[in-house]
DNA sequence: TGATGGTTTTTTGTCTATAAAGAACCAAAC
DNA sequence: GTTTGGTTCTTTATAGACAAAAAACCATCA
């Protein structure tokens, strides 16, 4: 049967939304509801229903207001969906390292570990498949590849002309282009993380993943942004597992970024390549390091 | 519930194998007809349980021998997996260009239209995802984005980059590398082909695929082999249902191949360089050429 | 040591079922 | 003309079932 997260992240949100309305002001429309919320009109009225059974909400014949009364969120660990469980169950089960390399997966097995239906394990299988960590034998099960150096050899070999290509295509692309506003409020997010470097160390996987999707997005590509995909799941749950000196790691990549940053607004090919070629090599090295431990 | 393809391919290639002995000749061992077959014993003893029921072979206690008698292969069309039909009606669906880009792909819907049920359609428009030209909507549906111009020139940028680079590689190999060897036989392949042309042109989608896996395999890379699944997927059916100039086409891309194959014998980088982008040109041409009726 | 027959257990590939979410329709109200 | 209530239909996400294939076990024989 199909979980209701999204009835209840919904719920959640709306809660967020609409817990600072006054007593008797009005809510915005079911559409426009839906529109903020992300999803169907069918599911704003499921959470109005719910919202007004607890007493948030009152309807009108003018519509619905605001009561002023508060209720609980749903616990946010009710709120991930099937498929999201099985990757980062499958992630951690993948870098917790007890896999070796050769490793046969069985859906069954880890149906059963996971606690899902085996229809959940291969689906979440077979979208993996294109991250090169596992393979299919037919007829019988899968093939842990393992994460090893020669992964991340091959990993970043192809980064790497993806990521000069995207660098230059940015750096020569119109001086009136949006993509400057945008690099230059990236910019800003990264002084701001940094000064505050101490407590939201762990935001970095994220402004990292945004920062390299804007240089790709200069001259897209469809095969460079999904390769993107895997570099972002490998850092999402490698930087997560690997504590180990995480915060300067993450300051020193700060540091990169903006180099590279300044790089890119030079304007100045041979500035942008070397700094482009610096950072990686710094993540590459991160990354080897941490795969041999 | 899983057909019984494996069981009948095997009963197939078993007749193929062991029609041809005399009465009485023994056959080999359970495991050894296993590994022939690539099936497990399981298999083997169903396939030869039906061998003796239809008197083609029969069971002394020193093992299995043939009869000399024959009996009727299973028709071919029964020899496919829901899977690869599932493929080949997607692909020819997508081909034949009724599908505008935008469109809404329905899982239901194909499933009906395929006869298949609607988990084997999830599946195989989960794989097929990473091949650009599908995109999922959480909880709607797929969207289709088009086998475009667009999508061409993404392709060949990547495969560009690839394609050099493994050229490059390949022609930098030690001298008394087996490739030199594998190389040798696709060359003598090539020119076989190109004189039976009239009759095979068929035949070359397959010496293509494994000519530009030969090229990449001098320097191995998961991500680039992944990439390579894309090309030989639009090509194997994009050429089969674009028929205009097939013959000629096929024809002019085996010279090609040969110029490009004494190019890598050459050893030598420029000499590379240039056939092998000349190829590449070809190539890209083609597929636009195609693209746009 | 390896092959075989017989038997049993496990796992995959595929189908069917069903609740949640999305989508569409229409009449009435502001 | 936009919003809502009420209703209905369609589609997705996930569970569960089951035959085919794989795999494992063991005693026996060459």
């Amino acid at each position: 049967m199909k979980s209701d997260i999204v009835f209840k992240r919904a719920f959640n949100e709306a809660l967020d939304l609409f817990g600072e309305l006054g007593s008797g002001e009005a809510l915005p429309s079911e559409h426009a509801i839906g529109r903020q919320l992300g999803v169907s009109r069918t599911t704003v009225r499921k959470v109005l229903a719910a919202l007004g059974e607890r007493g948030v909400v009152s309807s009108s014949q003018s519509g619905f207001f605001a009561t002023g009364s508060a209720t609980r969120r749903f616990p946010e660990d009710q709120t991930e969906s099937t498929s999201d469980q099985v990757e980062r169950h499958f992630m951690e089960w993948m870098l917790r390292g007890d896999a070796r390399p050769g490793t046969l997966i069985n859906e069954r097995e880890l149906a059963r570990q996971f606690g899902v239906a085996t229809t959940s394990i291969r689906e979440f299988l077979n979208r993996f498949q294109r991250f090169g960590l596992i393979e299919k034998r037919p007829n019988s099960g899968w093939e842990f590849r393992g994460f090893t150096e020669t992964f991340a050899r091959e990993l970043f070999e192809i980064r790497e002309m993806f990521e000069i290509r995207s660098a230059r295509a940015f750096g020569s692309s119109p001086v009136d282009a949006p993509l400057w506003q945008d690099l230059e409020r990236l910019k800003r997010e990264h002084t701001q993380l940094l000064a505050e470097i101490d407590s939201r160390f762990r935001d970095f996987s994220d402004l990292d993943n945004r920062f390299h999707r804007l240089v790709n997005s200069a001259e897209p590509n469809r095969f460079i942004d999904g390769f993107y995909d895997i570099i972002s799941l490998i850092f999402h749950y490698h930087y997560q597992w690997s504590k180990h000196d995480e915060r300067q790691r993450n300051e020193a990549a700060i540091r990169e970024h903006l180099t590279y940053i300044e790089a890119l607004q030079s304007r100045n090919p041979a500035i942008i390549d070397l700094a482009c070629r610096a950072h990686l090599r710094t993540a590459r090295e991160t990354l080897f390091r941490a795969i041999q431990t």
